[in-house]
DNA sequence: AAATAATCCCAGTGCAATAGTAGGAAAAAG
DNA sequence: CTTTTTCCTACTATTGCACTGGGATTATTT
């Protein structure tokens, strides 16, 4: 149960896509500098994010990437999910093996998956924009941010 | 960020010996063969367990483990964090290394922080005895188990 | 048409961590 | 003093992650 540098990469570099929104199509060459990664690497996950549909790949020169909908469209967890192998999330009743035999009457497993579900019940409700959002906030004067904090200082 | 099979085989552990609590100590042979584990993986899980002080052991023959205290007293959060290697939680910023040079500014790293406090919290609240109820319900009649399944089914 | 600039695709590689194994020393009980 | 347990340390094999590299394809630019 893991998330990895791919999902997180692929979180920064929708953001950079998010923040660049209006400017076009943007090359790997210049997410990878600009946000300090290997390049190699972000192709990659660049494929992943492209098969899924989530941006849309200009080839050729003057080409690159851009969001397939607006920044408000995208939550952290649909992007988590396309780019991450998470056949190890749950790990007692994998995707596609045999599960745990004594899945059924352990208790533990249940552990997991409400641990699961609830993760991805808190991303499915954090979208891009709102990442924007607390960002300018963390920058700026706080409002959102706080709000985030405050539930994050809770206990 | 990951929970692996040492932090989940101390949870079964755990719980066997909750549930186990009234006879008094028990070996890791026999821990090991009801659940289906390694003994001598089990050992090392042990190992933590004891130093950590959750369990108390006592060598020599018709000796083993025994929870420390009752099982009210025990947090999942607690058997995972003493069994697991939790370095890589919050990869950002971690324990003992230098943070992301972005880190100040970029937002992700905040996503991931929110994702590990809530877990945090989840499982703060999730006691031994709260799975000893779910497994009764589980396998009975239904009531708290049914809770946090509807929970787990909100989405 | 040719050169250039980008994505696409597939293969390989080094490293670190996980998930164990193995062997024996120390302690307690019978 | 033999047996049964924990304790401790070291070793190992596999897996997966985090890249790197080389080209093929596609499109723009000159």
């Amino acid at each position: 149960m893991r998330i990895s540098t791919k999902g997180r990469y692929a979180l920064r570099v929708m953001l950079y896509l998010a923040e660049h929104y209006t400017l076009g199509h943007i090359a790997v060459k210049v997410i990878a500098e600009e946000e300090s990664l290997s390049p190699k690497y972000i192709e990659q996950i660049m494929s992943k994010l492209t098969k899924a549909g989530l941006v849309i790949a200009v080839r050729g020169a003057n080409g690159g990437y851009r969001l397939a909908n607006s920044p408000s469209n995208y939550s952290v967890a649909q992007i988590i999910k396309v780019t991450e192998n998470n056949e190890d999330f749950s790990p007692c009743a994998p995707a596609g093996g045999t599960p745990c035999p004594r899945y059924k009457k352990c208790i533990s497993s249940d552990v997991w998956q409400l641990v699961q579900s609830t993760i991805e019940e808190l991303l499915d409700n954090l979208t891009l924009t709102d990442l924007l959002r607390m960002q300018q906030d963390k920058l700026g004067t706080p409002s959102l941010y706080l709000t985030y904090l405050s539930h994050l200082n809770k206990k």
